[in-house]
This record gives C-alpha cells, structure tokens and sequence, in this order.
DNA sequence: GATCATGATTGTTC
DNA sequence: GAACAATCATGATC
C-alpha cells in the first residue's frame, strides 16, 4: 500500500509534468479528499451521495454532453422572467449560460485527465507488479486488488471533482437566478394594472383567483406574484394610509376618466337598444349594500377641501378588511367605480361599472 | 453610501 | 391554504 502511495505521487508528477494545472489540481484534491471523504462516508453511504452528485450534474446538464447552438439549461430557458426588464434577463441568463458551459467544459477536461491518468497509473502499476513477479510471485488476485485500490482512489477523486462542480453550479444558480438576489421592479404596466385594481377595489382588495390569473396575464407576471404583491400593498396601505393617498388619488381620477370613456360608450350603446329592465351591466346591483358602496364611492372620488378622504370614505375604521368580512367578492365586485348612468330613454340605471 | 421603495420569503394565525 | 406581519435583499434615488 505505502508502494502504492509513493508511486501514486511519483505518477502523478511523471503525468503532469506536462500538465501542471491538473497536477496541482489532484494533489489539493488527494490532500482535501482524505478528510472530505471520510467526512461523506461518516454522514452518507458513498454511493447515496456519488447519486445526488451525478443527478444534480445530469439535471443541471453537465453530465450530458453539451448541445451546441442554443446552448444552456433547460432549466434556465424554461426560468420564468419576474416582471422588470426582459432584455437584463436575456443578457444575464447568456451569461448564465456561458459560465455554466464554462464549469460543464471543465468538468469533462477534468473527468477526461482523471480516466487517462487512471488508465496510465493502472498500467504503471500492473507493469511494476509483473517486473517484481521476478523476484517474489505475485498472484493476479493480487494485481486485481492492487488495480482496485487504484482505481478506488481514482473514484474518490473523481466524486471531489463532482462535488467540487455541484458547488460551482450552487454558487452560479445562487448568483443569477436566485430571485431573491435578482429581485426586479414590475414594469410600469403591470405596477398600474395592479394599482388600479387596488384602488377600485379599496373596499375589498381580495381579487379572486381567476381575478389574479388576469392580473398576472395583464402585468405579464406569475398569479403568485400578484399575491405577493396584494399581500404586500394592503399592509403597507393599512400601516401607512396617508403615503398612498396621493396614489390612490391618481388612480381613482385615472379610473373616472375611464369610466366617463366607458359611459359615453354605454349611452351610445344604450340608444342603439332598448335597455332591460334593473340592467346594470356586467355587475349588477340589487342590495342596499351596494348602493351604499356605490355612494361611498362617489363621495371618495370627490375631493375633499382637507384632502383626505381614504380612510373615512372606505370604511376602515368601521369595516376592516377581511377575506369575506365587509363583502363577499361580489360586493367587491360592485365597489368599483359606479356612476349613475342615465339611459337614453330616461330611466335611470343602477349605475354602471368599470 | 445613506435612505427609501419594493418584491420575495418566512413564520404565525385563523 | 390564504392572509397577515415581520423581515430580508435588492433596486432606485439623492
């Protein structure tokens, strides 16, 4: 064994001599892997742990060979972009890319050394057995046990290199797809898709799931996203409620324009064709609670002479948010903005909705 | 670089 | 499981 040993160093430097980066390479590595593997052997089975290294390696894509042209990680391309700047996204997922070729090119020109170096010790070795076979038998049990020792150690080096590679590839994902790290502001649309749901629906800011698949489809964000962000806004809003005002300002007034917009279109509408009897659009009102919504509303969107109008005008003293507390999601539903909508044939509507 | 804004995460509560 | 509250980490602004 001690043989082994000396011969192992003394192949190792006939082998790198003119590879010097490897030599350097595997020494550390020996030096390292005597007291890692043990450390991996006390904790797990090798093999369990060899398994989750080859299996982060095969599905972060460096045990395959790499596919030119496209290049990079499924994994990568199939990343969702948070809201922000897709553009910043693409520079750095290629870079992502590039680095993550880098590691896969080093650790296949690596794995290749360690085979050849391997194959090269092995032969060293048997040759030496077969030149002492001159001087004291040497049985082929002997050889083989001696060619699996080496071959062990080779093992054991080569699960270093593949841990060594994990880590590199934990720092990378760690480094530029971690989305904590790469936390990216909505784009404007989005930002106002959401805001202005918000403030439409200050009486009851719980949008329904299907509401938030539309959300995230309008703002080009996830649902889990749009969640955040609604968990988010009604503490911030809750904790600071005169901050927002002005924001809130902005977007009901955003919100009237609309609605006149959508009113004059109604009345167009509504003079081509007799309107129904209690039709009120797309939200109909039928309880005295939203009436009272309705009013509420009215009175928030008028400025008042202090300017502030928030707090008293969405009942958040008296009616605390909650999921189904004030209103159902129906009653949210009519907290948008209603106006009282006079149909071309005279009869007042309930109102109509945005 | 200090400060604020903001998206995401985590632990808790209901 | 959804929402809340606290917190973290990063981006933006000055």
């Amino acid at each position: 064994m001690y043989l082994c040993h000396l011969s192992f160093r003394k192949h190792a430097l006939n082998c790198h001599r003119m590879k010097p980066a490897l030599f350097s390479v595997l020494c550390e590595i020996k030096e390292k892997t005597v007291v890692s593997i043990r450390g991996i052997q006390e904790d797990h089975p090798p093999d369990a742990q060899l398994m989750r290294l080859d299996n982060m390696l095969l599905a972060e894509g460096v045990s395959r060979p790499e596919k030119r042209g496209r290049g990079g990680s499924a994994a990568v391309a199939s990343t969702a972009t948070p809201g922000g700047c897709p553009n910043d996204n693409n520079i750095e997922h290629s870079d992502y890319r590039a680095k993550l070729s880098q590691i896969r090119q080093i650790y296949h020109s690596e794995l290749e050394k360690y085979e050849q170096a391997c194959r090269e010790f092995t032969t060293h070795v048997t040759n030496l057995l077969r030149e002492q076979s001159r001087m004291r038998p040497v049985s082929p049990k002997e050889i083989e046990c001696m060619v699996g020792v080496i071959h062990g150690k080779f093992s054991a080096i080569q699960m270093q290199l593949k841990q060594s590679t994990c880590e590199a590839l934990m720092t990378l994902r760690s480094r530029f797809l971690d989305a904590r790290r790469k936390r990216r502001n909505f784009s404007k649309q989005a930002t106002e898709v959401l805001n202005e749901y918000f403030y439409s629906h200050l009486s009851n800011p719980y949008p329904s799931e299907e509401a938030k698949e539309e959300l995230a489809r309008k703002g080009g964000i996830t649902v889990s996203q749009v969640s955040n962000w609604f968990g988010n806004k009604r503490i911030r809003y809750k904790k600071n409620t005169g901050k927002f005002q002005e924001e809130a300002t902005i977007y009901t007034s955003k919100s009237t324009v609309d609605a006149t917009k959508a009113r004059a279109l109604e009345s167009q509408a509504s003079c081509l064709s007799v309107p129904s009897p209690g039709s009120s659009g797309p939200f109909p009102l039928t309880s005295a609670g939203d009436t009272f919504l309705t009013l509420q509303t009215l009175a928030f969107l008028q400025p008042s002479p202090g300017g502030n109008c928030l707090q008293s005008q969405v009942g958040w003293d008296t009616v605390p948010w909650s999921p189904g507390g004030c209103g159902s999601s129906e009653l949210g539903s009519s907290s948008h903005l209603m106006l009282p909508l006079i149909s071309c044939s005279g009869v007042p509507t309930t109102g109509s909705t945005l």
